[in-house]
RNA sequence: GCGCCUCUAGCUCAAUUUGGCAGAGCAACGGACUCUUAAUCCGCAGGUUCUGGGUUCGAGUCCCAGGGGGCGCACCA
């Protein structure tokens, strides 16, 4: 045997065969009713004084944290998703009272007794009857700081939703932000669809895709890094609201902001605008932030950020001015742009454009100083193919990035309806293909075509959801508001610090915070 | 992909600047205890120090290679 079982798994596993592991099995009861959340209990009875008792009896089932037992009593900390209450057991009072006290940490049990609270004042119930749910055969960290080891909790975060404080919450929270954006379009007419991830041809963002292949077309396909194509379509086919909440995949490398596949909304409305569509990314924003945390000042990252709309618009040239001194325009042509570029510490490759040049000065000038929030409009067309050009200036299109506590959560569209238009933009970026720009977009003749069809005025958005949670939750790593984010591969095969054959841990609860 | 850091008991961490018997708290296990709150007290156990080589009388510690993890850069929402 490669592991030798540790001496305490040896104890433990030998406890529990003396419990009978079949007997205590055949004793799970297949479901419970008339269970109260812990939560309820604390509001219902929150307000009995010192050794008062309620006469009401109650059912509450969850997890056991702390288990104190002290001579003919005993004291367990039951946990539910709700919050938690203390289980007070007596030899005199409690069934199988000795059992009880032999419950392991981690542990899920149902109780059912009175709700009283006991003379030092902790609220509780006391327990006459109680069942055993699930036994826990492996640990739950340390109860005091909880598990810190990042790999532990993110290959195995049902241990770390228990383990570390405030780490469910935010899934929970998420939960409630996701279920308010629907709620706010909906609010506004607009209609959920669902569009194919597996796609022949992948479009709408510039990404590296996955590649995966489908057997029997003999065929790689490729996973979605956008929505916006599909959605275009539907607008074509008469959705004049529409949106879809989902799952996108870009190869890319991982970092504190970025996973390979990430939650993003689009929405698109015909008739409007992206002044339109900036105006419904302050209203998502803010009636989330509303909604969920019950105010529009926030603070992250331990600066101080006020959602309220309306929000400042300035264009990408005067933030470019207003951060660098850099006075830049398109009409400057290649050469002057390159030197001024230069002149800014900003490397440029020798195929760029002049939309190129200045996106990328704003890029590393300005953008890492914005704070905001900010609507940061008109950007050069070359970066855009998929963009209507400005009503008025000439080498721009109608496109505006809302930057919120520093980071991008969005982009507003006028979008490109005209067919033409979009056959010189795809060219423009088979070209940038030809000069090795891996992530240009490729040429969608369905999609054209549809334009051709007649796609009327549309504005369209693209928001990146995972940001928003992080930016709500004041977290500065997407792995906080991932349940189980991208992690490299191998370890997670292998038997684990908890995984080990008789493996063996302590069941707890620790209550350090964990970011 | 490149650079830097890191890996010790189930968990969280120690282990004399400069190599000398691998430790603590919690958990676990046995016991005491009728109002505990990270309960307390007594006792007992628990280790392939990530793996493989090397230097040395002697390596958790130094060197080399590999593996896991973290951070930064690059790429991006």
């Amino acid at each position: 045997m490669a592991h030798p079982p540790r001496a305490a798994a040896r104890v433990r596993a030998q406890r529990r065969s003396d419990r009978s592991p079949r007997a205590v099995t055949d004793a799970i009861p297949y479901r419970l009713e008339g269970t109260t959340a812990t939560g309820d209990v604390v509001s219902a009875h929150g307000g009995l004084s010192k050794g008062e008792e309620s006469g009401v009896a109650v059912t509450v089932a969850g997890r056991v944290m702390l288990l104190r037992v002290q001579g003919k009593l005993a004291f367990a900390e039951l946990r539910d998703w709700t919050g938690q209450v203390q289980l007070f057991a007596l030899a005199a009072l409690t069934e199988r009272f000795d059992g009880f006290c032999r419950l392991n940490l981690g542990d899920w049990v149902s109780a059912t007794g009175e709700v009283v609270r006991t003379r030092r004042g902790e609220l509780s119930v006391k327990v006459a009857a109680w069942s055993l749910l699930a036994a826990s055969r492996h640990g739950f960290g340390d109860k005091w700081r909880g598990v810190h080891d990042p790999d532990l909790r993110f290959r195995q975060r049902e241990v770390d939703l228990w383990a570390n404080e405030g780490v469910r919450d935010r899934f929970l929270l998420r939960s409630k932000v996701v279920r308010m954006i629907r709620d706010l379009l909906d609010r506004r007419g607009y209609v959920e669809v669902e569009t194919p991830v597996l796609q022949q041809l992948y479009g709408g963002g510039f990404a590296k895709p996955f590649v995966t292949h489908f057997n029997s077309m003999h065929s790689d396909f490729y996973l979605r890094i956008a929505l916006e194509l599909y959605l275009k379509r539907l607008v074509v086919g008469g959705f004049e609201r529409v949106f879809e909440l989902g799952r996108v995949f870009r190869n890319e490398g991982l970092s504190p902001k970025n996973n390979p596949e990430f939650t993003m909304l689009e929405a698109y409305q015909a008739y409007a605008d992206y002044f339109d569509m900036a105006e419904l990314i302050e209203y998502l924003v803010s009636g989330a932030a509303e909604g969920v945390l019950g105010s529009l000042q926030l603070s992250f990252q331990k600066k101080a950020l006020d959602l309220t709309p309306p929000w400042r618009k300035a264009t990408l040239l005067e933030l470019v001015e207003e951060q660098s001194g850099l006075v830049l325009e398109l009409s400057m042509g290649v050469p002057e742009l390159r030197r001024r570029a230069e002149s800014a510490g900003v490397e440029v490759d020798d195929y760029w454009d002049e939309g190129k040049i200045v996106t990328e000065v704003y890029e590393k000038t300005t953008e890492p100083n914005l704070w905001g929030p900010v609507h940061v409009m008109d950007y050069p067309e070359s970066v855009s193919p998929l963009t209507r050009k400005h009503r008025s200036k000439p080498g721009f299109v109608e496109r505006i990035t809302p930057i919120v506590a520093g980071r991008e959560i969005a982009e507003c569209y006028s979008e490109l309806v005209d067919p033409e238009d979009q056959r010189a933009r795809f060219a423009a970026q088979a070209e940038a293909a030809a000069h090795g720009d891996e992530e240009a977009m490729p040429l969608d003749e369905d999609f054209v075509r549809a334009l051709e069809r007649g796609l009327p005025p549309t504005g369209g958005i693209g928001f990146g959801v995972d940001r928003f949670v992080m930016l709500l939750t004041d977290v500065s790593h997407i792995r906080e508001v991932l349940l189980f984010p991208a992690l490299r591969p191998g370890a997670g095969r292998e038997p684990g610090a908890f995984d080990r054959p008789g493996g063996e841990g302590p069941a707890t609860g620790g209550s350090e915070r964990s970011s």
